[in-house]
DNA sequence: TTAAAAGTGGACCGCTGGGGTCCATGTTTA
DNA sequence: TAAACATGGACCCCAGCGGTCCACTTTTAA
């Protein structure tokens, strides 16, 4: 059971761009991160419809974080880049199990579930920025609330 | 996320085993669970050699299980029929991470990842077993204590 | 004593989906 | 108007999962 490689991707972009003040354009992720340009164009396209990111087009064009990475929870971008999560094809849709209505374990399936999302559910992208060591040097807030028209 | 048919399998069977009194052979097991003979052969393997359940071979061999069904938790049969967890790469060996040592995201998914464990940890096979109506027929407690020579 | 019926071990195999590429197109600015 | 960006979608490859098969061992019933 392993996350998809996409995910990951996804986090150390959002993690990039929470990192930097300014937007960044696709090859500056790429490189940065080491991550294949054209895949990460795909995945930065699902994390715009998503709504995590905003794009510009043209030539000064690039991506930035549409809400403060506190309030970016990894559970957001594991749903984007993987379904929502389903650990057995049998739970959600409610019929592809053979056992039908009276399975005695898919109610425990879908606690077990549930436990796993709230698992995601509970890390916020603020965690994973790597540690201001300077005493603010001048770069204080960052990303904390200048974008927060987005209170939903 | 997925988890794998091998584990989904493995549950079934197990429980298929807890709820039987008598041991059952692999032909029992498959038909009743409609698992691929072959297949659950592989997985039941596995289970024998995990401890989880013992096996009798010759003519009238089978399977049953080790312990109370109380006693296994859903998380030693995940780590039986998958590997130990590990939603990334780079969690575990200590090395693979492009970024080495000061990666700032590695601890929180080692959070994550502790979490979903205890996810599985938390979940017993006996929570999976069919709800028994009848008010004790006669076979009463069935796996409870008779085998509690294991009680690591 | 031997054949049937059970488990064991491991090689093998097909196919699906994730990871990745490519190209054509739309959009903005120098 | 061309360069530099993002977008959309078709396409491809291949590791690994799900599954099969066969040779072998062990036990019991006849």
């Amino acid at each position: 059971m392993q996350v998809s490689r996409s995910l990951e991707y996804a986090v150390r972009s959002l993690v990039c761009l929470a990192s930097s003040r300014r937007p960044m354009d696709l090859g500056a992720i790429a490189e940065k991160e080491r991550i294949p340009r054209a895949y990460l164009a795909k995945i930065m396209r699902t994390l715009v419809r998503g709504g995590l990111v905003s794009s510009t087009q043209g030539r000064t064009g690039g991506y930035r974080l549409r809400k403060p990475a506190g309030r970016i929870r990894l559970l957001e971008i594991y749903m984007l880049t993987e379904g929502p999560s389903k650990l057995l094809p049998c739970i959600g849709d409610g019929g592809s199990c053979s056992a039908s209505a009276s399975c005695s374990q898919k109610p425990v399936w879908i606690k077990v579930e549930q436990a796993v999302n709230e698992a995601f559910r509970n890390v916020t992208l603020k965690e994973m920025l790597p540690k201001k060591t300077n005493g603010g040097k001048g770069a204080g807030k960052r990303f904390e609330d200048p974008l927060s028209q987005e209170r939903g």
